[in-house]
This record gives C-alpha cells, structure tokens and sequence, in this order.
DNA sequence: CGCAATATTGACCACTCTCAATGAGGGTGG
DNA sequence: CCACCCTCATTGAGAGTGGTCAATATTGCG
C-alpha cells in the first residue's frame, strides 16, 4: 500500500496524510477548494493499537472518522454484561454517524488492529456543509447507504441459517477489500472466532465448525487468522441459499 | 383525533394538512418562516388503502414520506421469493431515507390500514435545507437517529430468544404509540402474525404460542388484532432477559 | 517456559421450525 | 341474510439446527 492513503469516505473522498486528491475528487461532485476546506478541518492522531478504545458507549460524540487503516470493531453492552457486535470497520469505512442525534456515542469503537484514523469533527463538518452545499449532499448519501445496509444485515440475522451467515459474511469482506484495493481472495481476519460469531448471531462453536467444514468442502482454506477463498462462487451460493442452483443471475450479496 | 394532524418528523415537526404550528415548530430549532417554506414544499395526497404500495423496490426515489395516519411495513423480497419485514411504521414516522443514495428504492412499502401520509420531495428538501441550516441539522439528526436504532435491531435478531423478541416488540409499539399520544397499555395491531414473525426472525406458530402464554401467564389480554398490556414490568423483565430481577433500573427497551 | 486467551472438537440437549390439522373471522355473492 | 370460501390464527407432534457444556489443542505473550 502506498504511503498516501485515500480515504474513501464512502462517495465522499477525503484526503488523509498530504496528498493531492484532484483525481479522485473532481468524479463525485467536489470541486478542488471544496475538498481542501474539508482537508483542514479533518484532523489525523498517532495509530492507535490492538484493544484501545476509540470512543466509547456514553462518550461525547466530538466527529465522525474515517478508518485509513487496519480495522475496527464496534459494539454495545448489554445489560446482562453481554455484548452485541454491530460492525467491523475496515479502511474508507466510517463510525460515528450514529451518535449525531443523541450527541453521545450509544456504542463503542474497539481497535482491532494497529489502526489509523481521521477525524472529522461534526461541529465543523456541519457548517461547512452549509456552506458548501454537494457535501451536505454527499453526507446525506452516506447517511442513506448506512440506513439502506441495516436490511442486509436483518436479512441475515432474521432469515439466514449458520452456512449462509458466515458465506454472506466472509464475502462481504471479500468484496470489501477488492474494493481498497487488496486481495479478494486472501486476507486477514482481524477479529476472532467469538466476535464473528457475535456479530453473525452464532455460537463460537458454530463458527469454528464451520470453517472446519468448509476447509474440509474445499470452499476455502483458513489458518488461524488467514483465510483463502477458494471457491467464492460456492459462497455466493450458499450466502444466498441456493443449494447448488446455477449461479448466472444476481451477484449482490454484500453484509 | 383531531382532525388537525401534526407529523412529528422525528424532530422534525412539519406541518400536515393545514394547521397553525408555532408552538410546536419553535421549540426544535426551526423558525416559523422555515417551518411555512418547508410546509409549501410538502405535498399531500388522498389516503391510501390496506394492500396498496406506497413505492415498490426498484421505484424510483422521489421522496420522503411521512406517515400521518394509518401504517406502513417496509419489507424486501429475497431471490427464493421470501420477505423479510424491515419495520411497521407509524404517525410521525419516515420512510424512504434509505433511498436517497441509491435514487431508487431498495424495499417496498405496502399499506397495512388506511393510511395518509405526506410526500416531501427529496430534491426540494435538500436545496431547501441549504438554505435552512437548522432543517440541515434536522435532517442529520433524523438519518443519525435512524442509523443508531439499528442497534435495537441487531440485539434482538442476534442475541434474544422469541419470549424476548416478542416482548421487546409490544413495549415499542407501546411506547410508540403513547409517544404519539395513544394508549400505551391498549392497542390494535396492524399486522398480522405472520409479519411480525417474519420481522422478529421467528416462525408464525412461535408467534402465536408466545401470545397464548403471555395471555395464559396473566401479562396481556389478546383478541385477534386487539392487544391490552396487563403487566408492562414484566413484559419489561422479559425483554430484557432478567427472569425476574427487581426492575428499578433502566428503562431502555425499543426496537 | 508457562500461563492465559483463543480455537477446535465432541456429546448432548433445547429452542424453535416444520408439517399438519383444526378453528375462526371476514368478505363476497347468491 | 346466509352460505361459502379464503385467509389468518391456533394448537399439537416431531425433527433439526445450533447452543451449551466440557475437554483438549493451539497460540501468543510476558
């Protein structure tokens, strides 16, 4: 990965560290001053490290960030002291935008890996929304895709059965490195057994049976953190229930 | 009823039909003249009937709606011809922020009662909300609040058993409904077993026997779509899985 | 090197689903 | 106004998926 990193603020690019970003601005509807302005209110803080906290359930919401790299996990206590992972944050993804409303994070943001991020504090970003009126709508965009992803997820949880979650599961991430820019069928899982069971609703048992399962079917390969897609159109498959349908139509599936 | 309704836009108060609001509209940040410019762009249309659609999934995105009277379920349709319930929607409520990026809607909404709801054309909302710094700031509230009530959602899908999920349900429409000014203890059900079911992830006979029991065990009186809530303390215990722990602490609980 | 956290694997069990039959409304048309 | 039908709801019996508990590996880290 090149020392500039780009953050892609979903459709929104921001500039991190000090590059120029004139390519990849102009596409989406910001003109060059524009993103310079909001170059200068984004402020970027050393990486932070494997189990630091970014914010946490009940901290004043300060901004938005935006991940450059390594990855993130976010979650909320319950009040039986269980917890519910609601997402993993991988780089050019953001956090935060749900504790605009209530003005407190309602969850928490745990570093997965050594990570590094902007943030963009929410005060500024506002004003200079009105100001500059394509970045209100681009924030309204991101906000909408948030909002739209919930259904995936319902999908999952309410409908999906183990095999489909944890396929759906380990092609989102697929698809969401090859769209950074890394490999789409080798990667690292930054997080553990038991937090993909928690975020997919599953045991850790289950998890792991699975990816015993799958190795076995020679649908991937996993060791330890490393996994290998090797048959990504059998996940497609099973993410999407199909037992072994003909798989020519739709390619959706994204967590 | 009055017969002069008021949308409680989530903070967003607009004004339906054709009602003087300044007492409603001061308190929340929009002027009165913001409130009359914001009024003049929404437009109302005849109710619409049970089994209509408000928009369809692949309808093009023409705006936002909010629910006057009546209620809506949101739902997708998955490739093997399932649904799966996104939410019922009630007066006060938005539909179709999830829309916005995409330009096209992702679910459908279809009409549970006679329903009115008010359009708010999203083009016009948006240049307006240039203009209105505090309509912005509304409209970034209601999308954050949208997005931090996934939490609610993804908690009960990957974490409560059907008791839980069941009872979590009736206290949000409950609280919905006293919120909106209605009998939180009383009230009719919209939709059928089988959507709430399919929205709470489990199976219309659970659904149906969880009903019997709670009737049985003295914590609700039910009558095909009429529900009476005897005990809300202990449909609060329930959802929140202590079995029966004193309940003098948080109150939290909506979907 | 040794401890603690994480992962794997097995056995058992329970919650909820599925299947099937019955019952109750609500709407329509004769 | 009633008979009919169709949808929706209820209830029971049986089965299966995934959870729980427990034991054992494995890894990472101090």
């Amino acid at each position: 990965m090149s020392k500039t990193t780009i953050v892609n603020f979903n459709d929104l690019k921001i500039a991190c560290e000090n590059c120029s970003l004139s390519r990849l601005c102009l596409p989406m509807g910001l003109e060059q001053s524009d993103i310079e302005r909001l170059d200068q209110i984004v402020s970027r803080s050393k990486p932070y490290h494997r189990n630091d906290y970014l914010f946490r359930e009940g901290d004043t919401f300060k901004g938005i960030y935006a991940v450059k790299t390594g990855s993130i996990k976010t979650y909320v206590s319950r009040e039986d002291g269980s917890d519910q992972v609601l997402g993993f944050h991988l780089p050019g993804e953001i956090i935060g935008l749900d504790a605009i409303e209530a003005g407190v994070h309602g969850c928490t943001a745990k570093i997965l890996e050594t990570t590094a991020v902007c943030l963009i504090p929410y005060e500024k970003l506002e004003k200079l929304s009105v100001e500059i009126p394509s970045l209100q709508h681009q924030m309204f965009r991101l906000m909408s895709r948030e909002i739209s992803n919930e259904s995936n997820m319902l999908i999952l949880l309410g409908k999906k059965n183990a095999d489909e979650r944890l396929a759906t599961f380990l092609l989102s991430l697929s698809q969401r490195y090859k769209q950074r820019g890394f490999s789409s069928q080798e990667f690292n899982l930054s997080m553990s057994r038991n937090e993909i069971g928690n975020y997919l609703g599953l045991a850790v048992e289950t998890i792991s049976r699975l990816f015993t399962r799958f190795q076995d079917e020679g649908i991937l390969k996993v060791e330890r953190k490393h996994v290998e897609l090797l048959d990504i159109e059998a996940l497609k498959r099973i993410s999407s229930h199909c037992s072994q349908n003909d798989s020519s139509s739709k390619s959706s599936a994204s967590i």
